[in-house]
DNA sequence: GTCTATATCTTGATAGAC
DNA sequence: GTCTATCAAGATATAGAC
């Protein structure tokens, strides 16, 4: 019976711990979504997980581990390499949008994205883990000396409007909806990925 | 005499003030350019300028001051007003890549860019006084029911290069040339200002 | 597992000597 | 005009009690 209570005991306390991190990651990437990696403190995080401050930092270790924890942004690209040419205009854009549809995915994603400005990790991490692999599927569909360069412009398109509508909020950006971005957007990432001429 | 060495005196004061201030600028807008408002320090910016941290206060007032002093950025926008619809897109590029030909010009606005994301004073500068005034001229140029956010796109792409290439510094847009940008931008640009089908 | 207390550092800003 | 000295606030991180 000792045995089964310590088992029992043990469960309780890797649940709780279980909990205690959702939430303070949780609660991470709202305020660094929020503020950005410097105007974020371990105590914001803390009141708003609703656990202790110095708890954060025993299961976290370090600032910058907790950020990487939260900020991860994996937004997933089978719709990239699964599009043709034709379709590939249309998929990076909804490859984009879509991520800002889904609450986690989207504060993940603001995070990453407000912090790479001024955080280096954040940087390393938008460049090399978020827009080099989209670059490089792209790149592949497009083919072509230019690929890299295409990609990387087609990319880069999709961050400025990404970072004018949801962080800068540009009106014009804001009031629109995604039938209106398709309908300004698409035709232009089209002159982007068409074959040369 | 004394009356002429006393003016003397105040010529020379002020102009060690003038000196001073303008030392103090400099190093603030490379310094802001270089790490963005957070993570640049007073003591940092009197370093670099060969001063006094309490000179930079006592000269200055406070941090946000000495940023709105740094980082103003006012892009002449003659070139956008002069252009055709024809000549926009050609216009808006070279308006944007000429910031950053000028060393004190793309210190400013490296600035400003840098900071917009995470620094609310410069993400409203960002927004109000260099997007908005860009996008409205482009705006009246194009003309139609789409034509602010048609501007706004416009707008978008160009931030989203510029960060992309001087910012987050993606390979393929470093290595890029004006001519590579504009002959993967231009057929791109040309889609958004055109006329409605 | 969780929290209290605190060490250590760094910041923007101020007061006053020179 | 410029610099020295210092304040008060806030940060991360650590050690140890419960």
């Amino acid at each position: 019976m000792e045995r089964e209570t310590e088992e029992a005991a043990v469960v309780a306390r890797a649940e709780r711990r279980r909990r205690s991190d959702a939430a303070i990651v949780a609660a991470a990437r709202e305020l660094f979504a929020e503020r950005g990696f410097d105007r974020t403190t371990i105590r914001a995080v803390a009141d708003r997980a609703g656990v202790d401050p110095g708890l954060v930092m025993q299961n976290f270790g370090s600032k910058d581990a907790l950020f990487a924890a939260a900020a991860r942004w994996s937004a997933p690209i089978e719709q990239l390499v699964a599009a043709t040419r034709d379709e590939l205009p249309a998929a990076a854009l909804h490859h984009v949008l879509d991520a800002f549809e889904d609450p986690r995915e989207r504060a993940a994603a603001l995070a990453l994205m407000r912090s790479s400005l001024t955080h280096e990790a954040a940087r390393v991490a938008m460049r090399d883990e978020v827009l080099a692999p989209a670059q490089e599927r792209v790149a592949d569909t497009i083919g072509g000396p230019d690929a890299a360069l295409r990609a990387a412009v087609l990319n880069a398109c999709m961050l400025g409007v990404s970072i004018s509508r949801y962080l800068l909020e540009v009106p014009a950006l804001v009031d629109a909806d995604t039938a209106d971005l398709e309908r300004i957007l698409l035709p232009a990432l089209e002159r982007i990925t068409e074959p040369i001429r």
